[in-house]
Formats: structure tokens, C-alpha cells, sequence
DNA sequence: GCCAACGTTGGC
DNA sequence: GCCAACGTTGGC
């Protein structure tokens, strides 16, 4: 079982959007480690920290990945933002995979929280300068996590 | 709004 | 292969 944790902007994306929709894809990634993460180690089931970027800077809740990986379609979109020149069918460049709701905390937990729990040290989200939008979590630090919420 | 800390691109 | 320039992320 492989945690992670991902950012999102609320404003372009927010746990109240997932909580709508029960599910969805998560396309416009175009970071290659980001890539990599979810085409390589994402497995249907692993759990998923849900993290608001911006105003919020908190931990929102949680989701699952809920299929494998797959290209993203929107980088053969040629008017998308997201639009990718290089990739063709056979050989795309950009992948997604889907996220799934499971649970919004009934109290967010603020990044400054986690920065005062030693028990976190080492975290990526808490690494100085870290901007890695889709980033493993050790099965220990998800663990500290959950019991936060009830905090 | 500022700016540090990136990741990517492209000239050489 | 190096690295300057550029664009972006995201905390503050």
C-alpha cells in the first residue's frame, strides 16, 4: 500500500468539487516527477492526503486512487493549456489517474500544525522550497495525520 | 505583492 | 553536457 499526498488550488480545484463529483480525473499535470508517481507507483485503492494550496495551506482530507494510470487526454488538445506538441497516441507524455472521495475532515489541519509535530520532520510538504504537486507519504506520517484530525 | 526555490528550455 | 534565462509554484 503506497500513500501520497496532492496539492490543488481550491479555487481551480477543491475538496468541495471532489465531494460533488465523488470522483475525478486528474489531468494537467506537467511536472515529470509528478508524472512518474502516478504512472509508475499509483495503485488502485492507495490513500491520498488532499492538500489546499493558497489561502488555506491545510490538509483538507482524504481520497483513493480509484483506476491506474492512463495518458492525459487534455495534452492532445490543441486549445488546451494543457495542449502537448510532442506527444502523439503511441507514445504520449503526460498521464493522469483518477481520485475518488472518501472523507472531508471536520477540521482541516493547517500546515503550520504539521510544521510544530516533530513526528512529521522530514515530510516532503515541509521540505523549504518543496513544490512538488503530487509527492509520496510514508505510511507512518499518513498514520500521524489521520489521528491529527481528531485533535 | 514579493520573492525563494525550483523545473524546463534552448543556445552554445 | 553545461548553464543562463525564463516561467511557475506557493509560502509568507
Amino acid at each position: 500500500m503506497n500513500y501520497w499526498l496532492i496539492k490543488t488550488e481550491p479555487r481551480a480545484y477543491s475538496i468541495d468539487d471532489l465531494a460533488k463529483d465523488k470522483k475525478t480525473p486528474w489531468t494537467g499535470v506537467r511536472n515529470f516527477q509528478a508524472r512518474n508517481f502516478m504512472r509508475d507507483q499509483m495503485t488502485v485503492g492507495n490513500r491520498v492526503l488532499f492538500y489546499h494550496s493558497g489561502v488555506e495551506r491545510s490538509i483538507m482530507g482524504i481520497a483513493r486512487v480509484s483506476s491506474q494510470s492512463q495518458p492525459d487526454p487534455t495534452q492532445f488538445v490543441r486549445k488546451s493549456p494543457y495542449y502537448e506538441p510532442r506527444a502523439t497516441n503511441k507514445i504520449p507524455i503526460w498521464y493522469m489517474v483518477t481520485f475518488s472521495f472518501v472523507k472531508k475532515f471536520k477540521k482541516r489541519i493547517p500546515l503550520s500544525h504539521l510544521k510544530i509535530r516533530s513526528g512529521l520532520a522530514g515530510m516532503e510538504l515541509l521540505r523549504r522550497g518543496s513544490r512538488l504537486s503530487i509527492q509520496p507519504v510514508s505510511e507512518k506520517n499518513f498514520k500521524v495525520i489521520e489521528t491529527l484530525e481528531s485533535l
